[in-house]
DNA sequence: TAATTTTATGAAAACGTTTTCATTTTATAG
DNA sequence: CTATAAAATGAAAACGTTTTCATAAAATTA
């Protein structure tokens, strides 16, 4: 059964025999050394291409110490926008003759840790994260980062002051302009569903939301704003608190979709109609959005563009070998979702 | 900026010369070769922790031709039923070692043959596979089984005679149980959108819907049955003509949610009413089916289960050394789930 | 106790690259 | 046409494991 035709793998001696030259020579060749002739590398391509050959990454690694692979670790790759931000980066990186290893924390705290540690310990050469929402401690990165790996932050980043990079999207505006969205379209008690502060994401689109109220002078009404995760029934919960209420809201910002959709949800099975009663805007731009009736307004982020960025950086800081500490982040724009819930 | 304090990674040797042991010694012990007191095991078992001992893998791959490196080639991340079970095989291999190389064929050929190239080359020590739905030659995987690598092939798989490993969803029950819900609950004029017969999916779906349909003695209109890519354009459209004639079907099973979502958006627009004047059920069970009005009912696939069943039998194939050629499919069951939408 | 088997360990080669250092070849200058 | 610099190549070591083969220690048998 177990036929041992294995087929050959051909070597770097292999090239070197069949062109009468040292291992050394073809090592450099096919690594466009600048101290060989031009005759021989394109030899050397030439055999290689006829001879099948492929780098053996583990040898290479080994001695390099170099792995060609790029950790990513990420809450949930089912989540729209990870999986669109993913695909990019694995094209790109691709191009690039990178791997990627892919590594779910389900978002929690004690996993994203352990896979860190594991990323670290097979050497990849770069790592990306979109850390979970309760990361607020992020000295589990440091022994890649004091190693000189390159360590790129999206979307949930850490503080301003660890050295690392980030790329993130306009949360900041993504919140002013949903917000100035409800109020231009007539509304006035605008209610706000957001994630725990711990995150940078919620504390972004929360200061959009009331730098939007205040700058139409409305006011925020503290039994209408809350943080808390950002789940179904949370948002169920927070819609039946609000709407159990003398006076109720006639809009809500939710910080996600997820939980705009459970609200949207809650509207319909309380006969409040959307949007004449109660406008909706989520956060994401995530598919289910446009496939509910009504369908929900909500945040575009880009994740193409996101993941673009995330390479072209990283590119960057492997070919150069410095990391940019202290960069500010790159912030990538976002867009506001005009649909039928507002 | 770029302080070379880099934290030093401890080799076998480190553990070696704090034993007063040879190099041979601790690879076995922490191999757990037979030949190794019990007591030296421990002890290198306490001093590797103690010194933070991480195994090189590519030392360790290049020497024993392991690199401990699973691939995975899928048509795409974001669809629901992937990225359940790439959850659960990523977390599986993840407890016996392995680590996993995810790629994203985008649903085209070139691209298959391009990744089980480019995983034949950094000497994956397994593959898993759902292929493209173009996919009907086989022979880029060729290489890897002649390997002696272990290749499964799970959801969209090759004919019986290719010799590896399949794990597939029991469609042909699940478009028989599709179908005679439909039937039960008073349909006879029932339509079909179905993908290309290319795919062994939409070959035992159809066959399901038939077998159901000749079982109940209920006549299969040829012009309502539609075999083309299961996009939601090509769903209208098939929609549109089925509705513009004489005598107009009262009920369809699709082949997936996606087209099942589109038919139920052209129901709408054109004033049928769901369930009354058309049922309609999907396959997949997609979180959208459950948000959209009305619930979409489907077919339930337990992709944990298939992901389960996938790591079971690789390890196995793994730990033994001998690929099951000419294995029968292992296949999962299915489920009806019934909502709102017949 | 000596002879033999079993168990535990060590020395050294091997895996396929990359890279340092030395050497040869080629180009340039004097 | 030398002398020198530059360019191209080769020899060999190195990366951190695993594994074969040999050997030493312990256990078993005669």
């Amino acid at each position: 059964m177990n036929k041992d035709k294995k087929p050959q793998q051909n070597t770097i001696l292999d090239i070197a025999e069949a062109l009468k030259l040292s291992p050394a020579t073809i090592s450099r060749a096919l690594n466009n050394h600048p101290h060989v002739k031009e005759k021989t590398k394109s030899d050397v391509l030439k055999m290689a291409a006829q001879l099948g050959y492929r780098r053996n990454q583990m040898a290479s690694g080994l001695r390099s110490n170099k792995t060609h692979t790029v950790g990513l670790i990420v809450p949930r790759i089912s989540m729209f926008f990870h999986a669109e931000v993913i695909t990019t980066i694995q094209n790109a990186l691709h191009k690039h003759g990178y791997n990627l290893i892919i590594c779910q924390s389900n978002d929690v705290l004690s996993m994203e840790e352990e896979l860190a540690d594991i990323l670290y310990a097979s050497r990849v050469d770069a790592l990306i994260v979109a850390c979970t929402l309760q990361t607020t401690d992020f000295s589990h990165f440091d022994k890649l980062v004091s190693s000189g790996i390159p360590v790129i932050f999206y979307d949930r980043v850490p503080l301003d002051t660890y050295p690392a990079t980030f790329i993130k999207g306009d949360d900041f505006r993504g919140g002013y302009l949903a917000t100035c969205h409800l109020i231009e379209t007539g509304s006035q008690k605008i209610a706000h569903i957001s994630g725990k502060l711990s995150s940078n994401l919620y504390q972004d689109r929360t200061a959009g939301f009331r730098k939007a109220m205040e700058q139409h002078q409305l006011p925020v009404n503290a039994d209408w704003v809350f943080h808390q995760e950002l789940t179904h029934e949370n948002a169920k919960d927070a819609m039946a608190k609000m709407f159990s209420g003398a006076v109720v809201p006639d809009a809500l910002f939710s910080a996600n979709d997820v939980t705009a959709i459970a609200a949207l949800e809650f509207a319909k099975e309380n006969g409040i109609q959307v949007p004449r009663d109660l406008k909706i805007i989520g956060y994401s731009n995530d598919p289910r959005t446009s496939i509910i009736t009504p369908a929900l307004s909500t945040i575009e982020q880009y994740p193409a563009k996101v993941g673009q960025k995330i390479v072209a950086v990283l590119i960057e800081q492997l070919k150069s070998g410095e990391r940019e500490v202290g960069q500010k982040p790159y912030v990538i724009p976002v867009d506001l979702i005009r649909r039928m819930s507002s």
